[in-house]
DNA sequence: CTGAAAGCGCTTACAG
DNA sequence: CTGAAAGCGCTTACAG
C-alpha cells in the first residue's frame, strides 16, 4: 500500500526530500550532510554512516539546481554537430554519449545544420543552460563567434575540424595521409586519370583530403587531373556523366566523403559503366552498407568511436582542470579498407556455412 | 580595446550580470526586472523599456539554475533511445531536436542499449538532472520502473513502443497494417510460401508486425509458414541458409525490421539465389541505401520525422499542461515503397540525363 | 503599477 | 570533527 499524503518521516508526499530532511533524520546539522555527500574528509565514521543511512532511507538526491547556483559543475556537456541523422556524426554522438555517461555526465545534443548563425545561437543557448563544456563540429572554422566562445573561458573541443580563429583543442583525423593512401592504391592498380569528386570543399577537412590527393598525383608523376566540386547535386550529376562519357574519361574516381561517394555510385549506376571494371572507385569515409554493394566499395575508414571518445575525454579533462598542454590537437589515424571497387578481387566470395 | 577588471557599470569582469545589476542600472527594484523578463503584465511601458535597455546594455541572461530552484521549468527534455547510432533512432532524434529547439527547448540524449537496468538508471539521472519531461523508446515495455516513472508525475511519452504497465502517452506506427500491406503485396505476386524473419520478437512492435503477417496469410488462405526468430546472427544465418536450400524452400521473405532485412540480404548474397527472381523480399523499415542495391529493396517506410516531431510536440503540451485527453496514443500510418526485390519491374531504369 | 521580505536547496567561509 | 550564518540569483507571496 502506498503512503498517502505523508511519509512516516513527516515529509510531504510528492515533494523531494532535501538535505535538511536528511539532517533531521540523521540528527546532525545540514552542513554535515553536505560534507558527506561531497565526500569531505572531516566527518567521523560514525556520523557519516548515520547520514548515509538517512540518505538511503529517504532516497535523497541532491537538488542539482541548488548546487549549480553555488558554483558547482552541472555535469552536462553540449555536443553540436551539423546533422544528427548523418551516420558519421551519429556514430560520434554515440561514443560521446557513452564516454560522458561513464563519467557521470549527460549530453545535450543539438544540430547546427552547418549554419554558422545557427551554431552561434546554439552555443549561446548551451552556455546559458548552462553546460560545463562544449563539443563542437564547427560549421565554419573561421567564424568570429568561435573566437568569442573560445576566449569566454568555457572549455571547448572541436571535433573533425580544427578551429582556425582561436586557440582551442581539437580531435581530428589524418585526412591528408588517408587520402594519399587511397589514391596511392588506385595508382598501384595502374590508374592514370584519377578524378577527385569533392563536396563541401570549403571545409579544411575536405581541403586536406584534396591536398593529399594532389600530393599523391604529384609523387606518382601523374598529370594533375580535374577536381569536381559538388555543390548542387543535380548539376554535379550532369557534369560527372559528361566527364565519364567524354573521350578523355577518367579511369578512377576518388570521392572525398560519404555523400560524394554515394552520389557517385548512384550516377555510375545510371550509366553502363561498371565500377571496378570500367572505372575504379575509392571513397573517403566508410559506411556499413558498402559491403552489401556489388562491387563492394573500397573506402578510407575513419575511427568514429575514437573521435567521439577522445574528444569527450579531452573535454572532461579540461573541465576538471587536469594538467594538459595549453592547446591539444589530437590526430587519429585512418585505415584503407580494401574491397572490390578499386579493382581488387573479392576476398571472401564463398558462403561461410560450409 | 577590451575592458579589463571592471565594466564601466562597476561589474566585475568575467562575472555574468545578475538581475540585481540590471535593477541598479535601470534604477528599479529587482522585482520589477523579474516582472519584465517573465512578461508579467503589471509593468508600465516606461519602466519596462528602461529595464529592457539595461538588459541589452549588460547583455543580461537570467541564471537558469536560480529559476529552476524556484520551481520554474528547465526548458530541457530527455530523449532515451536504444542506440544513438542506429539510423531509425537517429532520424527520430533529429526530428525531436528540431522540434525542441523551435520551442526553446534543449534535448538531453542518452542510449539505453536496450537494457532495462540501464534505462532505469538513465531515467533516474535525467529526472534528477532535472528535465521537464522524458521521451523514451522503452527497452522493455513491461518493466516495473516504467510504472514508477509514469506515476511520478514527470511527463513521459513513449515512442515506437507503447508502455504496457502504466498509463502513458505514446506515438507509434501502424505496425500491423504495414506488415499486412507488405505481405499482401507478396501474395499479389503469387508467392505461396512466405517466411517471416523476425528480430527482437519480444518487443510489442515486432509482435504486431508478425501478427499482421500471420493475419495476411490467413486471409489469403495460405498455410501458416514458419517464423524465424533471429537472436544470434550466426545461428540465424545457418538456419536461414538451410531453409533456403531445402526442398520446401520459401518463395518469399518478409523481414520485420531493418537489421533483419540487411542480415537476410547478406545471407542471400552468399548463395546463388537472386533476390526478386528466386526469392522475393519485402522488409519493414526503409533505409536510404535500399535504392542503391540490385535489386533495390521493397520496404515499408516508417515516418521517422513525424514520429520524432509528434512525440516531442505531445511531450511539450503535457509539460505546459495543455488540455488533452488523459492518455493519448497517436498511431501514424506507414507506406509500402515498391521497388524491385518483391519481384516488380524497375521503375526508372534510364539515366535521367537524357 | 512598484517594492521589501522571505525562501528555493544547497555551499562556502568562519567559528568553535 | 561539527555547526550557525550568510549568500548563490532568482521567484512567490504580501504590502502599499
Amino acid at each position: 500500500m502506498k503512503n498517502l499524503g505523508k511519509h512516516h518521516d513527516g515529509l510531504k508526499f510528492g515533494k523531494r526530500p532535501t538535505l535538511e530532511d536528511v539532517a533531521r533524520v540523521a540528527k546532525v546539522a545540514p552542513m554535515t550532510v553536505s560534507r558527506v555527500i561531497t565526500n569531505h574528509p572531516y566527518v567521523s565514521q560514525n556520523t557519516a554512516e548515520r547520514v548515509r543511512a538517512a540518505i538511503l532511507q529517504l532516497n535523497y538526491q541532491p537538488n542539482r539546481a541548488a548546487r549549480v547556483l553555488n558554483g558547482q559543475l552541472t555535469r552536462s556537456i553540449a555536443l553540436i554537430v551539423p546533422d544528427v541523422a548523418d551516420r558519421f556524426f551519429s556514430a560520434i554522438s554515440h561514443a560521446v554519449q557513452e564516454t560522458a555517461r561513464a563519467n557521470g555526465y549527460v549530453v545535450l545534443l543539438a544540430a547546427s545544420n552547418n549554419d554558422p548563425e545557427n551554431e552561434a545561437a546554439l552555443i549561446e543557448q548551451m552556455t546559458y543552460h548552462p553546460v560545463d563544456g562544449i563539443l563542437l563540429v564547427p560549421a565554419d572554422s573561421k567564424r568570429k563567434h568561435l573566437t568569442v566562445t573560445a576566449s569566454s573561458g568555457i572549455p571547448l573541443v572541436a571535433i573533425d575540424r580544427r578551429i582556425e580563429v582561436a586557440k582551442a583543442d581539437s580531435v581530428e583525423v589524418n585526412n591528408r595521409r588517408g587520402a594519399r593512401a587511397g589514391v596511392e592504391h588506385l595508382v598501384h592498380h595502374g590508374c592514370k586519370r584519377i578524378v577527385c569528386v569533392a563536396q563541401n570543399s570549403q571545409l579544411p577537412t575536405i581541403r586536406e583530403r584534396i591536398a593529399g590527393y594532389q600530393e599523391c598525383l604529384r609523387r606518382a608523376k601523374l598529370p594533375p587531373a580535374k577536381t569536381l566540386h559538388v555543390t548542387d547535386e543535380a548539376e554535379a550529376k550532369d557534369v560527372l556523366i559528361t566527364l565519364l562519357l567524354s573521350r578523355r574519361r577518367p579511369d578512377a574516381l576518388f570521392t572525398t566523403n560519404n555523400s560524394a561517394t554515394i552520389c557517385t555510385i548512384d550516377i555510375l549506376d545510371r550509366t553502363d559503366m561498371k565500377i571496378g571494371r570500367d572505372v575504379a572507385l575509392v571513397g573517403f569515409d566508410d559506411v556499413e552498407f558498402y559491403t552489401l554493394l556489388h562491387p563492394s566499395i573500397t573506402a578510407i575508414r575513419q575511427p568514429t568511436a575514437e573521435l567521439g571518445e577522445t574528444s569527450a575525454r579531452l573535454l572532461l579533462q579540461r573541465i576538471h582542470g587536469d594538467p594538459l598542454p595549453p592547446q591539444v590537437h589530437s590526430i587519429l589515424p585512418v585505415d584503407l579498407i580494401i574491397r572490390e571497387s578499386c579493382g581488387c578481387e573479392r576476398r571472401d566470395p564463398l558462403p561461410n556455412h560450409t
